[in-house]
DNA sequence: AATAAGTCGAACATAACTGTTTGGCTTAGG
DNA sequence: CCTAAGCCAAACAGTTATGTTCGACTTATT
């Protein structure tokens, strides 16, 4: 959509850019955000909004992939090689802030969007854990006796959960990445192995 | 709100309840019915359910309120004593198919009422939980490294999780209970020890 | 059977949000 | 420097939901 032939000018791009920024953060802090709104967030004229996304959806959509680009891209610079435990724990150090960011988000995008679409996005970062799972199976050190699927699901479920702990003021910041590792580093553990301490690299 | 002073008709109560067993049915399956939607459920017109809750906010409420009771209904009749692995996997067996008939209801819940009548309502089953975890833990079978806030959170999380695979197709009915209890079993188990066998007591 | 309570359809009043159109203004870029 | 591309406020149309009011009809209870 949009470009039809004639490149878009210096001001269409800046527009936009800054339209899709306003919609990830305003829906980020509330998925229900109007296009009015994101517009005024941005900067810019409801009916400019109109001249560059034809619909909500729309919209959703570039700031949910906004988002997931960011995301990828953060996830790239973590080492996921070496010890699977330790790879881990760096991955939820560097991913469960994004996580906690994009929720909102995402609960927008769960609504406007179509459930292909959705998983369409998500399955950048999944292959991304989904290695790292498997890996850590072929040593030895994590479970083989649940569905990788359902390991990688239960990691991001953890992960929401300290969001919605933190939102509640049941839990500090500090503390969240700590608990998140130790839960999710015992449940992958496998039967008749000894959970491991937390004191082993930090 | 409702009996001033006088008491209902019979027909009245007959109304409500089947008003409060639609709402519950209806925001169960999407939470943005709308009261219309509900009433027509019913078997009732939009006016008489006026009639008997001033805003939408009451209608959820009621409905939520029904459906905890439901299920604190359910869990009373499960034996949470003897040894708190086995106690615990009577719990997830018992409560996941409720907290996936509730999830629906519950983003109702969360968008119309306030966050403190949500905890209210969940005290109950919370309490519940609390008491089997902090006794394991004093059995030496459950892990002392984190709060039981967070190990309460975990448990919940991990069979909304479930509910999504399921959703997705990804995951059976039949292995949900199974896996919910191997992942939340390894979860609570104490750094250093080892992580249960499914094989202990089926 | 009489009366108060309850039900119901239709209609009204708000309020939001989504999209669209118009016409005038500004600016990027050749 | 000039023109097409872009911007914007205001106003419009269409939809959907929440609440409320009215008047006629039905039913539970005494």
């Amino acid at each position: 959509m949009g470009s039809r032939s004639t490149v878009k000018r210096a001001d269409a791009l800046r527009s936009i850019d800054a339209i899709v920024k306003a919609a990830a953060e305003c829906l980020g802090q509330n998925p229900e955000a109007s296009l009015s709104e994101i517009a005024r967030a941005a900067g810019v004229g409801r009916v400019t909004l109109y001249a560059h996304f034809a619909s909500r959806a729309e919209v959703v959509d570039a700031a949910m992939s906004r988002a997931v680009d960011r995301g990828n891209q953060a996830l790239d610079a973590v080492d996921l090689a070496g010890d699977p435990l330790l790879a881990l724990a760096r991955y939820v150090e560097a991913s469960w802030r994004l996580v906690d960011q994009a929720r909102a988000l995402l609960v927008a995008a769960q609504r406007e969007l179509p459930p292909g679409r959705i998983r369409e996005l998500h399955s950048g970062p999944a292959a991304r854990v989904e290695t790292l799972i498997a890996r850590g199976r072929s040593e030895g050190v994590f479970r083989t006796d649940l569905p990788i699927a359902w390991l990688v699901n239960v990691l991001h479920s953890v992960m929401h959960s300290a969001a919605d702990e933190i939102r509640a003021g049941r839990l500090t910041s500090e503390h969240a990445a700590g608990h998140i590792t130790a839960t999710v580093l015992a449940a992958f553990t496998p039967p008749g192995r000894p959970v491991p301490e937390p004191g082993a690299g930090t």
